[in-house]
DNA sequence: CTGCAAAGTTGCAGTGAGTGCAGGATTTTA
DNA sequence: TAAAATCCTGCACTCACTGCAACTTTGCAG
C-alpha cells in the first residue's frame, strides 16, 4: 500500500523511527508482556532517548498498535469509492475487506504477532478500534457523507460502531484459529448484515 | 435495584466509599475537565487516603465511571430469564432494556451528569462498554448458555460486541438530545435487528 | 558553498499515576 | 473477650508523561 515515492531524507527518517520504535515496542512487548517493558526499554532498542518516544506516540499502548494515522481519510475515501449500486452497509463491508487486505499485504507477519500480543492483553484490544476514535470518526463521516445524512444520526453512528465491533469479533477469532482474516471477517459482517439472526445448530 | 439488605457494618462502610469516590470523581471531573483532576484531589473529596483509592479503582476514568461489579453477572442472568419464546437477540435487547430502566431509576441524576462527562472526554467513551471487558465477557457467557454454543463462537462474540457498540451509540446520542435513553436505545438495537438496512429518507 | 530558517532530538526537572509492603485500626467470628 | 480476618493508611519506589531550553540536522536560498 503506503507508497513514498518522492520524500527527503527528513521525511524517509521520521517513518523509519516511527516504525523503528513500532517494531520494537511489539517485539518486546511479545516477549515479556506488557507490563514488563518500559517506555525506556523501547527507546533503546529503537536507538532514540526515551523523550524522542513521546513526540512519536502517546504511550506504549500505541506504538504496539502502531495507529496509522492516514487510515482513516483511507477508509472514508474507499467507502465512498464503491459503486453506487451497493447498499450502504455493503459498502462499508466492501471498504472494510479492501483495507484489511491492503494493510496485511504490506507486512504479514508484523500484523499477526501484534494481534497474537492484542490477544493477551484486553487493555490494548479497547483502544483497537472503538479506541481509535480518530479512525471511527472518519468512517462515521465517510458512511453519512454516502448515504447524504448528518454525522450525527444514529444511522451512521451505529453502522460504523457495528462494523467496529465485528472488526474486533473477526481480529480476536483470527489471532486464535488460524483461518484467513478476510474470510473471518466477511463472515461476521455476514451475520451482522442478517441482523444477527439465530446462528445455524452445529452439532 | 440494588438491594443491599442483610449486610455487615464492614460491607455497608465499603459500598459507601465506593460510592462516595465514584461520586466525586464524576463531580470534581464535571468542574474541572479530566485532566485537571488528581486522585488526590478525589481522595480528598471523599475523606480517604489516595493509597485507598486504588483498593476501588485501578484510575481516574474506572472511578468516573463507576463500574458496578455486580452489573456483568446481572445482565447476564437477565438474558437467561427472558421467556423461552424470544429469540436470542430479542432477548439480549429485553435484558439491556431492563437493566438500563433498573440503573436509571436508582439515580438519574448522576447517570446524566456522567454522560456529559464522557461526552467531553471520547477516551471514557472507549472504555464505557466494550471496555468494559469484564462487562462483555459476562453477556457473551449469557448468550453462550443461552443459544447452546462455545463462548468462543463467533455468534456470541458477535451479539454482545454488536449491542455494546449499540449501547455506546445510543448513549452518545442520549448526551445530547434529550430523549429518553430508553427509546434510544431501543430504536438504535431495532435497527440492528434490522441488519442495518438502509435508513428511512429524512426531508 | 555558505549561512539562515525550520524541524527534530535530547537532557533536565517536575508532576502525577500506580504498586508492594508493613503496621495499625476495626469488624467479624468463635 | 480474644483471635482472625479484613480494611485503611503512610512510606518508598518505579514509571508515565510533559514543558522548556539547548543543541543538531536538514532544507533552501543566495
Amino acid at each position: 500500500m503506503t507508497t513514498h515515492a518522492a520524500e527527503g531524507l527528513r521525511d524517509r527518517k521520521k517513518r523509519q523511527t516511527r516504525t523503528a520504535l513500532g517494531h520494537a515496542a511489539v517485539r518486546l512487548v511479545a516477549e515479556r508482556g506488557l507490563d514488563h517493558v518500559t517506555v525506556e526499554d523501547i527507546s533503546a532498542a529503537a536507538d532514540v532517548s526515551p523523550r524522542t518516544f513521546f513526540n512519536y506516540f502517546a504511550g506504549k499502548e500505541e506504538a504496539v498498535l502502531g495507529p496509522d494515522p492516514e487510515a482513516g481519510p483511507r477508509l472514508r475515501a474507499r467507502v465512498l469509492a464503491q459503486p453506487a449500486g451497493l447498499s450502504t452497509a455493503a459498502a462499508v463491508r466492501a471498504a472494510l475487506l479492501e483495507e484489511v487486505a491492503a494493510e496485511l499485504a504490506d507486512d504479514r507477519e508484523l500484523w499477526l504477532l501484534r494481534m497474537r500480543v492484542v490477544q493477551q492483553h484486553p487493555v490494548l484490544l479497547a483502544k483497537l478500534f472503538s479506541g481509535g476514535e480518530a479512525l471511527e470518526r472518519d468512517l462515521v463521516a465517510g458512511i453519512a457523507e454516502r448515504v447524504g445524512l448528518p454525522a450525527d444520526d444514529t444511522y451512521p453512528l451505529l453502522l460504523a460502531a457495528a462494523a467496529g465491533a465485528a472488526f474486533r469479533v473477526a481480529v480476536t477469532r483470527w489471532s486464535s484459529t488460524a483461518a484467513p482474516l478476510h474470510d473471518l471477517l466477511a463472515e461476521t459482517l455476514d451475520l451482522l448484515a442478517a441482523g444477527l439472526a439465530e446462528p445455524p445448530r452445529r452439532s
